[in-house]
RNA sequence: UCCCCGGUAGCUCAGCUGGUAGAGCGGGUGGCUGUUAACCACUUAGUCGGCGGUUCGAGUCCGUCCCGGGGAGCCA
């Protein structure tokens, strides 16, 4: 048995034997000369399995190898321009390790829901297969640049005794001896406390909301990274989302661009995304839409519309910050210097990629806390310990949410969020 | 919860004003020594989403329910 490799790097065997194991995804045959399409994971070769020159069993073998077969194939590593990647195995042997019948992902085209039907093996396919590369990849950037910045990864509770903020319908369960759990919206309160423990915390994982949102925009279950910083005020969380989302498209864009071509990605839209973001107002945005002929009463929040009317004037991701406070979460600080604004920002990705951050200024005054929650209507009970916060050496602290899905679905410029993730929950669809 | 669109072969779809269902792909068989979603020939393939109604006759019209997709609201 020859040299065991990978697809990704035969470019360093060329002329020489390797073998390669994975799956067949495609084969076309014309008579005595059979191409095989390999993947292992890492990426496709070509593999030529010529009648004269490969072991008689190999090239039997060919016949019987389906869509998604499991093999061992060796052969040499040959540099052509034919091959699709620039490189392919002239085969002298193969192994057939399974025989898979009647693979229903053919090469042409599918319908949405016949393809998230069979998620479990659309993953396989290369553009699915590319974006989860990139998921992947964003993820891992977006933990390296805030653990170099000094961010210490502070793992929120899922199970959680009640809303977070109080506004979305959550996801209900039973926990112990008759009480009520409820799947977490969002790390946020949890990392204020971790901030106030060590200085700069995130949370990274999953969270849940049970509206029933039905767009491409939404999911029932996504990740979310939420940066929490003590001694930080909106301005410097402006800083550090606008430093953040910038690494994490460049990043991609130098160390992922096989994925963004398989993608067909428009690269001179990522490449414009470079601070400084344009910063905006609420106030500002209205004079914005009035300008495109809309008028929006003062005190809504700005609708799927308004958001993409607002990001279609910038070539970059667009900064908005202090919306009305009465529309926003209980405990975001107001403007001292205007206290019917929140000290708040939105981040809406270019491209009517729509929000993908959330975030402000916390309240951090024990009394005005405590009088907006019972505005809210909220529990005092459930958030004695979110009070304490405000008890014991209370700072001036800020964080957002920057929604993975979201952020991955823009790089890649895809159109919905189911393809974001590997498995995505859904509104009327939970399988498999 | 509301609004719009759809459900016909394993997949993607066509099927006009009602007259007993068709193409491409896939599967199968055969051919081809450089294919690129290969190609060529032959072949296989259906409770037309369910139920009820109108009609001599319903994939087609009406009612109703189920399922899916897109959007609104909510938000990452």
């Amino acid at each position: 048995m020859s040299q065991i490799t990978t697809i990704d790097q035969v470019g360093a065997y060329v002329g020489q034997m390797v073998t390669i194991r994975g799956w067949l995804y495609n084969k076309r045959s014309s008579g005595k000369i059979r191409f095989l399409l390999i993947r292992d994971g890492t990426g496709i070769i070509q593999s030529v399995v010529v009648k004269s020159e490969a072991a008689p069993e190999a090239f039997n073998a060919t016949e019987i190898l389906t869509q998604e077969s499991s093999l061992e194939i060796s052969g040499t590593v040959r540099a052509d321009a034919r091959a699709p990647g620039g490189y392919e195995l002239q085969v002298s042997d193969l192994r057939a390790i399974q025989i898979a019948e009647d693979y229903p992902i053919s090469p042409k085209e599918h319908g949405v829901s016949f393809l998230l039907d069979h998620r479990h093996l659309w993953l396989r396919s290369s553009k699915q297969h590319a974006v989860l590369r990139i998921r992947s990849y964003v993820i891992q950037a977006a933990q390296t640049y805030l653990n170099r910045k000094g961010f210490v990864l502070f793992d929120a509770p899922i199970l959680t005794p009640a809303a977070c903020e109080g506004t979305s319908t959550l996801f209900e369960t039973d926990y112990f001896y008759g009480e009520k759990a409820y799947l977490s919206q969002s790390g946020q309160l949890y990392a204020e406390a971790g901030a106030m423990a060590f200085g700069k915390v995130y949370t990274l994982g999953p969270t849940f909301r049970a509206e029933k949102s039905k767009t491409r925009r939404h999911l029932a279950e996504f990740w979310m990274l939420e940066p929490e910083m003590a001694f930080a005020e909106l301005e410097d969380i402006l800083s550090l989302a606008e430093d953040l989302v910038t690494h994490l498209v460049q990043s991609v864009l130098t160390d992922r661009s096989e994925e963004l071509k398989v993608l067909e990605r428009d690269l001179t839209k990522l490449q414009s995304v470079v601070p400084p973001f344009p910063r905006i107002t609420y106030d500002q945005a209205l004079d914005l839409l009035k300008e495109k002929g809309i008028s929006h009463p003062w005190g809504d929040d700005f609708g799927a519309n308004e958001d993409a009317i607002i990001s279609e004037q910038f070539d970059r991701p667009v900064i908005i910050t202090h919306y009305p406070l009465e529309t926003k979460a209980f405990y975001m600080k107001s403007d001292p210097q205007k206290p019917d604004l929140a000290l708040c920002v939105d981040v809406l990705a270019s491209e009517g990629y729509g929000e993908i951050i959330g975030g402000s200024q916390r309240e951090d005054d024990y009394d005005t806390l405590l009088q907006r929650l019972v505005q809210h209507n909220l529990p005092r009970e459930s958030f004695e310990w979110y009070l304490d916060l405000r008890r014991y050496g209370s700072v001036p602290h800020s964080g957002f949410g920057l929604g993975i899905e979201r952020t991955v679905a823009w790089i890649c410029g895809i159109n919905h969020l189911r393809e974001a993730i590997p498995f995505p929950r859904l509104l009327q669809r939970m399988y498999p």
